[in-house]
RNA sequence: GGCUGCGUAGCUCAACUGGAUAGAGCACUUGACUACGAAUCAAGAGGUUUCAGGUUCGAAUCCUGACGCGGUCACCA
């Protein structure tokens, strides 16, 4: 069966060719959804027609219109406002449609393509627990692989976790100076915010050492010697924290003297490592499970940030980098406009991008994967620009197949998160946040009642966390957005729990029509307005699936669910199912809602949002 | 400062990539439960799309400039 864009692109082509002889096999033809006030479903732009057909835009529209609605078949009427032919679709092809196409169970999977894709996201550091920040990358990293899976690729989600460093020997250091013997077990505090607060005990202990030193005559000489801008003293001492730490800090020498010990492998200091990032592992499984995420692979810094290396040493054959006198290398992007970067350092270590080129690699001998997606945040967008560079001229075999999904950092109503200001919203607050909110809202209801406790409180989760979610996920990648803790509890309006409710709707008449007879749907054929609509953008989910996963853009997914539970409601509201007119027009509503329903699911699902049966 | 992204209703976001009278939600006002679930529906009000030029049948979208807000410019990650 050709579908309905093509059948009336060429439609339109004979047309022109019939009534003005005109051929458009070159020309573009603009066909866009019709607008919610006008009749009809489809939409032939003649504007850029008036060339071809030399006639006025109105004209070509009532010709072609005339054309149309005689030759092809699946179109039952038009209407010519200005240069607009809106044009309408059959009853029954819709009816054939619904009943054939859109009733089946995995309606919107696309084949599979044989194509694998990587997806990376979370990749968080393990010092501290996840904060909203990193929910955004999540949910955005994980609906765009489900996106995909949906499009046909077979998908891998895998994450990098940056598990070494300054910063977790910090939290070693404050835990075994200070921590006595403490577990998260044994304080009774969630994993990865156990080993957290150790990281922030250091940067309070550090501070106290830092204040008490700046009343030194040493530090007092510094003041004196190195204020050259004249600045406030405690200004002074804010630019200079980070050379305190370097040069003068016992607890930074001794952190410092960790990450030393480490790099030698010292097994006492690696033992205490593998425990604490034991810890921080634990608990962000217990996150991403809470999220519902999963990752098909881990991979960890501290096993792959010296990879790379020997990819240098092929690319300066191919003379794609080249070696300064002091051994360190470069790679020259100037003709790409970008700069020239340091591959390796003049001793030889490796740096940040290096790493990346190694794990690029790791992950094809891995997967065989011929694209990867990396979901990191814009203001990493140089960095991948000149990484998918070097690859690309490195003649890698994935080289055309990776991006990056960029996205805008999140903001509060009150502005930037800033863990320095305390201002960092946790993950896990969130969600006991909004779920806690959807607790409150489900009191005012009775509609689950006759429910156990457990399933009730089920239910709940799954509209806290669809509140959540759906907040998140609407909105574009590319937008810095702000996040607004209050409106993510909203459960009403452009919302999570309000496609939920869509979908509990048609569950909830189909308990009540108990396994009613379809077979007459087939014979109705006066579809109400409110049912086309439904009807055409069911047929619009396949290639809605395929333009969101062609962008990489999940909130046309979201933006989709929406609608389609907005047009549920409004049929729900104008007709009447269960008493319906006739036989016909029942078992086809039932039918519709069914498929409705099945739609809803499978692009919540995507988005990771679960559907209840009732709320 | 160079490069780069963004600026749409009071607020949070759309606008099918150049098409119709710029659309939704929240908040505000008003109506609809004795009807398959009111976490719903219907209606009202809310705009010089930051500003100024340009391109064309047609611009929120493309070009130029200005203003405002981010990001980034390490042999850090």
């Amino acid at each position: 069966m050709t579908a309905l864009p093509e059948l009336i692109e060429t439609g339109v082509r004979s047309g022109l060719q019939a009534l003005y002889g005109a051929d458009a096999s070159g020309q573009e033809i603009t066909l866009q959804s019709t607008r919610k006030e006008f009749a009809g479903e489809y939409t032939v732009v003649t504007f850029p027609l008036t060339r071809l057909a030399r006639k006025k835009p109105e004209e070509i529209g009532n010709e072609l219109g005339d054309y149309l609605k005689r030759e092809v078949a699946e179109i039952k009427d038009y209407n010519v406002i200005k240069g607009f032919l809106n044009l309408e679709i059959n009853d029954a092809y819709y009816v054939d449609f619904l009943i054939g196409t859109a009733g089946q169970e995995d309606y919107g999977q696309a084949p599979a393509n044989g194509e694998k894709v990587v997806v990376e996201f979370a990749s968080p550091n393990t010092n501290k627990p996840l904060h909203l920040g990193h929910v955004r990358n999540i949910l955005l990293g994980w609906s765009t692989s489900q996106l995909l899976r949906a499009a046909g690729y077979d998908v891998r989600t895998v994450e990098i976790v940056n598990d070494r460093g300054i910063a977790i020997c910090k939290s070693m250091l404050a835990w075994e100076r200070f921590g006595e013997g403490a577990t998260p077990a044994s304080a009774g505090v969630k994993a990865d915010h156990f080993v957290g607060n150790y990281y922030v005990l250091f940067e309070t202990k550090f501070q106290e050492e830092y204040r008490e030193w700046q009343a030194t005559a040493e530090a007092r000489k510094i003041l004196e010697a190195e204020n050259g801008k004249d600045l406030e003293e405690k200004a002074f001492w804010k630019t200079y924290k980070n050379k305190y730490f370097n040069q003068f800090s016992s607890l930074g020498t001794a952190a410092k003297e960790m990450l030393l010990r480490w790099e030698e492998g010292d097994p006492d200091t690696v033992g205490l490592w593998n425990r604490m990032n034991g810890w921080v592992y634990e608990g962000f499984e217990e996150t991403y499970t809470r999220l519902g995420v999963t990752f098909d692979k881990h991979y960890y810094e501290s096993q792959t940030y010296l990879l790379g290396k020997d990819m240098v040493d092929t690319a300066l054959d191919k003379g794609v980098f080249y070696r300064k006198e002091d051994g360190s290398v470069f790679v020259d992007l100037t003709d790409a406009k970008l700069d020239q970067k340091a591959i390796l350092r003049a001793d030889g270590t490796s740096l940040y991008i290096t790493q990346d080129l190694g794990t690029a690699r790791l992950r094809y001998d891995d997967f065989g994967a011929t694209r990867m997606v990396y979901t990191v945040g814009d203001e990493q967008n140089y960095h991948f620009q000149v990484l998918f560079e070097i690859l690309k001229r490195m003649g890698e075999p994935y080289a055309d197949g990776l991006f990056h999904l960029s996205y805008g950092m999140v903001d509060l109503p009150t502005g930037k998160m800033k863990s320095r200001e305390g201002t960092v919203v946790d993950a896990d607050d969130l969600m006991d946040e909004v779920i806690q909110e959807a607790y409150q809202s489900s009191l005012e209801r009775e509609s689950t009642s006759e429910l156990s406790e457990e399933e009730r409180r089920e239910i709940i989760r799954k509209i806290g966390m669809a509140a959540l979610k759906f907040q998140i996920i609407k909105v574009g990648p590319q937008k810095r957005m702000t996040f607004d803790p209050k409106e993510s509890v909203d459960l009403q309006g452009q919302t999570g729990p309000y496609v939920q409710n869509a979908f509990v709707r048609t569950r909830a008449v189909w308990r009540k029509a108990g396994d009613a007879d379809l077979s007459a749907a087939a014979e109705y054929d006066s579809l109400e307005p409110a049912e086309r609509e439904l009807i055409s953008q069911l047929y619009a989910y396949p290639s809605l699936l395929r333009d969101a996963a062609a962008g990489y853009d999940p909130s046309l997914v979201a933006m989709f669910c929406y609608e389609l539970a907005k047009n549920l409601h409004k049929f729900w509201h104008d007709v009447s199912i269960l008493n319906a007119e006739t036989p016909a027009a029942k078992a086809f509503r039932l039918s519709l809602c069914r498929a409705v329903g099945n739609v809803l699911e499978s692009g919540m699902n995507i988005l990771g949002i679960e559907m209840p049966e009732r709320m």
